[in-house]
DNA sequence: CAAGATAGATAGTAATACTATCAAAATAGA
DNA sequence: TCTATTTTGATAGTATTACTATCTATCTTG
């Protein structure tokens, strides 16, 4: 079964809808795999219009910049993320589980179907692990924030804050705790692939290790009484 | 009392060594004010050179490019906090005790000098916080790495590893839990200045609280039995 | 004081990050 | 189906960036 999720994105992403032509499609697709190639830094609207057989003044139509496509790029896999969450947890009780899920999903874990919507979701993880928070480093994070382009990130982090809740009502830290978690597994995911010494991990991809580090780190926080 | 700590910095940092000249030091201290200021993707070795009244030409001699001298000033600020580490808890019997040293270190709390060696400290810091990602997130961090480029910063993290093993023997992720608390104090600081929804911190800088959090994240790790 | 190293000054290049313009092609509406 | 409008292609051009090269002046050091 196949579900199409059609994500309506803010309007202040992009110039003109990428999801509304067959070019602005493309120009999606294929930045993601760019990106994930050459990275965030070496790329280029040139590479990406060569690439794709377009000229870079058609890409500048869609979006203002290389860095208004990453974060188009990384709203998108939030709310593909949150979707997802709300989607696999719809029918769950315990939040323990919830949370539990949450962490296979970070880790795109039991991905059954790795092109939504033709998107490769492999590459656009790997682009949230290496380039994500360039997406807010910037001198202008408060003129992106005043336009909601970081609302899929606090929505998901809105939404695990929910689920610790559930599980703690009263926890004093909750969207700390959703956010330092999301920041935590990217990190030490970036780390084992390449500064493995800052980890405890083998190099090769030790995923359930790190899987069982992030789900200790969690459920202690959240099992620990909170002394002042 | 004042001590000169006088760090000797990896000869691969710079083509020619900046602590050896007043230009080179000129460099070091101003790219910190630079950095801070417009921040590292604004930043150019022209604006650096207009700002000390010298050539751009002068400040390819010391860095190869803007990224090294980040990865140079990065670096040292690593080198400088594990001075201050050792010599803060060197009279500490209780790994306890020398933890929550080392989380007042990473919030910069109680910093007597603002200037060590007329080295801004608290614009360093803003760096750390802000920039200091963009040091390893690119395409060449296996050369880099390969270079030591990153070696005090996983000197930083062993140490840190080593108490809490002090406090913990055993403890199966020493390294990755004290690389990833020194990423979530600064996530989360920068999330409290820049994107405060995304914590639980008040804008009027909540220090008191994030470091409450973080205290409580820390140790509750290292005080729940792990399951396996 | 001479030799060598360092810094200043100027110039130049390739690539980047755009903007502008106009024609061709696709499309949508009547 | 014809026409009006939108979208894309193609070309060109600019300001800035990220360097490299070279030559002269100055400053040290032996």
């Amino acid at each position: 079964m196949e579900y199409s999720v059609h994500v309506r994105m803010n309007e202040r992403l992009f110039l003109r809808d990428p999801e509304g032509s067959d070019l602005g499609r493309r120009i999606v697709r294929q930045g993601i795999l760019l990106f994930d190639e050459i990275g965030f830094e070496d790329a280029t609207f040139r590479k990406l219009a060569d690439r794709m057989g377009t000229k870079e003044a058609s890409i500048y139509r869609y979006f203002e910049n290389k860095h208004r496509l990453l974060v188009y790029l990384v709203a998108w896999y939030w709310q593909w993320l949150d979707f997802q969450l709300v989607f696999r947890t719809n029918n769950l009780a315990d939040p323990h589980e919830k949370l539990e899920r949450l962490l296979h999903l970070l880790l795109l874990t039991d991905l059954e179907n790795p092109l939504t919507d033709d998107i490769d979701l492999r590459a656009l993880h790997n682009i949230v692990i290496c380039e994500a928070s360039k997406a807010y480093l910037t001198r202008h994070v408060t003129e992106d924030n005043r336009q909601q382009l970081f609302k899929p990130y606090k929505d998901l982090v809105g939404r695990i804050a929910g689920i610790i809740l559930e599980l703690r009502p009263g926890y004093p830290y909750a969207r700390s705790r959703a956010s330092s978690l999301i920041e935590t597994i990217h990190h030490q995911a970036f780390f084992m692939e390449n500064l493995p010494s800052l980890t405890d991990f083998g190099q090769p991809k030790d995923q359930s290790k790190l899987l069982a580090f992030v789900r200790h780190l969690l459920f202690s926080s959240l099992a620990m009484p909170i002394l002042d």
